[in-house]
DNA sequence: TTCTTCTTGTGACCTTTGTCATAGGCACGG
DNA sequence: CCGTGCCTATGACAAAGGTCACAAGAAGAA
């Protein structure tokens, strides 16, 4: 795929939430400012430890971040996808990136120096409220981490990861956001008609262990304990859900 | 103990690191928006899941922010003391706070609505940048407890917890921050003296076990064990280190 | 002091988590 | 078609984490 260009990048950075109600003139600075380039699976963008020389909007594909421990163990923080603003953070606290980053599909992002951000930011105040914001939600999902890997089981928060994914997949269904026309979400079609919800989990064993903080045996053995009770079903990367009632009620047992 | 009057208000706002080089005008701003109030241990400032109305600025006293399961479990995110400051950020998102917060200690707080601080933010992009570095302090400790959650025991979390105590203890001891001059900071000492480092604990097994995400039993079990190892020796309140290297090797340990 | 409440130490026991090893399945390139 | 490499499943085991119960200590309040 060939980088994008100047009128694609515009109109990217017009759909990024960060940058919504900017005006034409600061979209159009952010586009001179805004560096494209290409990112491929396994091939870091940067590592915990690095210093920060600024964000990176994700214009195609997706990126995780991650932390990694001496022994190799991986703790995912979040995944990102196209729309998403990646370091944002780091950029104003004068520290290195926190955590590493890498794609999990070949993507194309922009990158935005720390200098020229930390200038627009001071010039629209705006603009720095929005990633007050932005950052907000990111760190009630940190919070949300440390909830689960402190009060909840591996089973419960494999369930949770599941239920998550459903929503997503869901998410990704409906565009436009959630009407208030339309009031039948899948689940509600679900929970109606009995049929099994069935959505893409394109994720490997490894994958989920590192999402949950767990290793890819336990993710396993506990994948088929959900099947073995009836709660869900596994076909190949296609997750049958049977019971998303239990599923949920799974999601919440603690310790 | 009173509530303060305006100069101590205007001289405590001086000294946060938030508002470090504000002009006399707008700490002028600031004092005035700022309502004083007494805050006990015990009582919830506010509790997980109230709607923000504003964030607060420490006086005097301590503060804990923390998480509780429905189990009764309890995650402590972090205690801050005087010139720091809560819940600046879901100030900035509209969700509701994201976590419970209660004193540790008689405390004094310094409220600052939502509506009066954004817009504060708004007209001094300074402030606004001050409060994204802050955040990212904040962000960088929530990864760290993730972190520890996922890939540390209960013992080595309970040995960095004593290092912790003991770095903030040796901090406030050498007031006005860490100089070039002056190398030998206590951990130097003890090194090359064998003497053990001696640092209060103020801190019950209850209390312990909130911070690192675990039960009371396992904190006393395994500072019996540091003891019995000789690493540590608890007289008290009162924490003796023995062997510093060690301590901080088990702090390392992964599972 | 004395009583009550909070805190701590510990044994017994169970559950969950993690490790190691092994074997079969699936997918892709040669 | 057949390797080669990755992914999955599972048994056997070890170790860590958690629960319950109970006995002492320590710390305050009366």
């Amino acid at each position: 795929m060939a980088l994008p260009s100047r009128d694609q990048i515009a109109a990217a950075l017009k759909a990024v939430p960060l940058f919504a109600d900017l005006d034409e003139r600061q979209i159009e600075r952010l586009v001179q400012q805004a560096l494209p380039r290409r990112a491929e699976p396994g091939v870091l963008v940067f590592a915990e430890g690095d210093p920060c020389i600024g964000l990176y909007v994700i214009f195609s594909g997706a990126i995780k971040i991650f932390k990694q421990s001496a022994q190799g163990r991986e703790q995912v923080l979040t995944v990102e996808r196209s729309g998403g603003v990646i370091a944002e953070l780091p950029v104003f606290d004068g520290g290195p990136y926190p955590a590493s980053c890498v794609p999990v599909e070949p993507s194309v992002l922009l990158f935005i120096s720390k200098q020229d951000f930390r200038r627009s930011c001071r010039e629209d105040p705006e603009l720095a409220l929005k990633v007050l914001a932005s950052v907000g939600r990111r760190l009630r999902h940190l919070v949300g981490i440390i909830e689960e890997l402190s009060f909840l089981t591996v089973r419960s928060r494999l369930a949770a990861l599941l239920l998550e994914v459903v929503r997503e997949e869901q998410a990704r269904r409906a565009p436009g956001g959630p009407r208030a026309v339309s009031p039948k979400s899948g689940a509600e079609i679900h929970r109606k008609t009995g049929e099994p919800l069935r959505v893409a989990l394109p994720l490997t064993h490894q994958e989920i262990a590192a999402r949950i903080g767990t290793v890819r045996e336990l993710v396993s053995r506990n994948l088929s304990r959900l099947q073995a009770e009836g709660i869900v079903r596994l076909d190949g990367h296609t997750l049958l859900i049977h019971d998303l009632d239990r599923l949920e009620q799974e999601a919440e047992s603690e310790f």
